[in-house]
DNA sequence: AGTATTTACTTGATATATCAAATAAATATT
DNA sequence: AATATTTATTTGATATATCAAGTAAATACT
């Protein structure tokens, strides 16, 4: 059973976009705030945006619980972050940003701006409403078979 | 300085695919060989259809040379690979699949195709080869934008 | 009320990602 | 030939991914 080679599929190309953009925004924002990772820098942003609960946050970003409490605890261990006891439902967890992750937020802001915009620079709004509608499709057909 | 969501961007949508695949094949692949990761069956895949050393292999699967190190570790204890010193250059590295490799690959191919379809069952011709190009687009404007 | 189930989160084990530093062999340079 | 540089791979340290098992609080059930 001979078939196309794996580095010839377009799930092969997604996975090459995606290091790629990683790579590019992993530099540039070490280049303004040397010790924070990628997810890190995400996580920070959702949870200033909005108030959210480690396993929304989760959810929301495609990782693991798991995954997330072990980032979370590098932030608190930066002080990026505090993370007290929900009073309404003890398992919960309020997580709170701090004066110094207010100001890596400010950082970052406009790095991962420019990070978006070197990625899509070349797109026209067209490109990116059909990417989008055909990366539905296909995260559609993986859902709908596993889990 | 505000802006769109992190989660409202393509590249989120990117990584939600990616992850979504990744789920997809590792639960297929593990109910046919339960004791290997996706990308570990990726590099077998490769080294049996062509001599490659571990950098080159590294390349073609964009990752690190680290990791191929260690994936390819991980497979010599699993005797799916032998790892010899090449006599012409004896830095580099020769893989081989041994006959448990062969068998295991045999398994895995059906299920890799399967994957695939399931996948990309629902798009047209035309919708790949567009989403080829777009995510060629992004790729190229974060190369040229790093490294 | 007492028990069972679910929910939110944590911890352990193992695989992979990334960067930096190290080793050894091959190649280039003087 | 001796030294410098490059290439192929490895190792260490730390971050993240995934699965399984565990804890504690909240909710549902009898």
């Amino acid at each position: 059973m001979k078939f196309a080679t794996p580095t010839s599929t377009v799930l092969y190309s997604i996975e090459e976009t995606i290091k790629a953009y990683r790579r590019l925004s992993q530099q540039n924002i070490s280049s303004i705030v040397p010790d924070i990772t990628v997810d890190q820098a995400l996580i920070l942003i959702i949870i200033d945006r909005e108030d959210k609960t480690q396993s929304e946050i989760a959810d929301l970003v495609f990782k693991d619980y798991a995954s997330i409490t072990r980032i979370i605890k590098l932030m608190l261990n930066k002080n990026y972050l505090t993370k007290t006891i929900d009073d309404a439902d003890k398992r919960k967890a309020e997580l709170k940003i701090t004066q110094i992750g207010k100001e890596i937020i400010e950082k970052l802001n406009p790095v991962i701006k420019k990070n978006r915009e070197i990625a899509l620079n070349t797109l026209s709004e067209q490109d990116i409403k059909q990417l989008f509608e055909i990366l539905n499709k296909i995260t559609q057909n993986c859902k709908k078979n596993s889990k």
